[in-house]
DNA sequence: AATTCAATTAAACAATTGCTGAATTGATGA
DNA sequence: TCATCAATTCAGCAATTGTTTAATTGAATT
């Protein structure tokens, strides 16, 4: 009987067709992923996503405390996910550009054909 | 002098204007993304956008143990960011679409703006 | 300057996650 | 059937992460 095509990779030396994507990108793509992989601050960035809003307002609206509110949008921010403003007593947040919105509306749906 | 003006959401109250996303949209979008959140996850889901490949081999050219690999693919299939079939012993993994494909573009050109 | 409100930071704790080595399953060939 | 190789699963451990309460900072108003 015929055997089966033996793995292609039995070649284990020559590794120089498949370059390793660079350390760094991998790093730095992943933290962002990261950033948005926990509901409650996928949640911030898809409300900041149709408007701008303060940290208090979204609070109330997602009803939880303020410093987790606070260290969700910190964290958002170091992905720069998000900017801030402030005006006055109060912080506001936005998405920081389009590039995110439609990364989490690719993701949004690719979850939704499940 | 003028006073700068109030947080709009004063009005906390009426929270009907900004409809919560659905939590179960937030929740799988949220474990899409991060699957993809750590590094060597997402280097053997770049790895496989380029080629198909078995565990050995990828274990071979991240240079990590099988069950290492294995249950990042796990995890990864879970998600349905990789699919697999099996050819005898080896089992060769790959990127399930392209919409994946393009979301992992966009987070590594969005990284790459640092 | 003192008060008040918004937001951030800090520290301690609980829960989740990823890794390691051993055991197990699946499939082929002797 | 037995031996072998690929892949997965399992259990225990170490590290990371998210939350909570309290304390602190920042800005405006009196």
């Amino acid at each position: 009987m015929q055997s089966l095509p033996e793995c292609q990779a039995d070649d284990h030396e020559d590794n120089r067709a498949i370059p390793l994507p660079d350390e760094i990108s991998c790093n730095t793509a992943a933290a962002l992923f990261r950033a948005l992989g926990e509901p409650s601050r996928l949640q911030l960035a898809i409300i900041l996503a149709q408007q701008e809003m303060c940290v208090t307002q979204l609070a109330k609206i997602v009803n939880d405390s303020l410093p987790s509110i606070s260290q969700r949008l910190k964290l958002l921010k170091a992905e720069r996910i998000v900017t801030s403003r402030r005006e006055g007593k109060h912080v506001f947040y936005k998405l920081d550009d389009d590039h995110i919105a439609q990364l989490i509306r690719n993701a949004v749906e690719h979850a939704g054909e499940k």
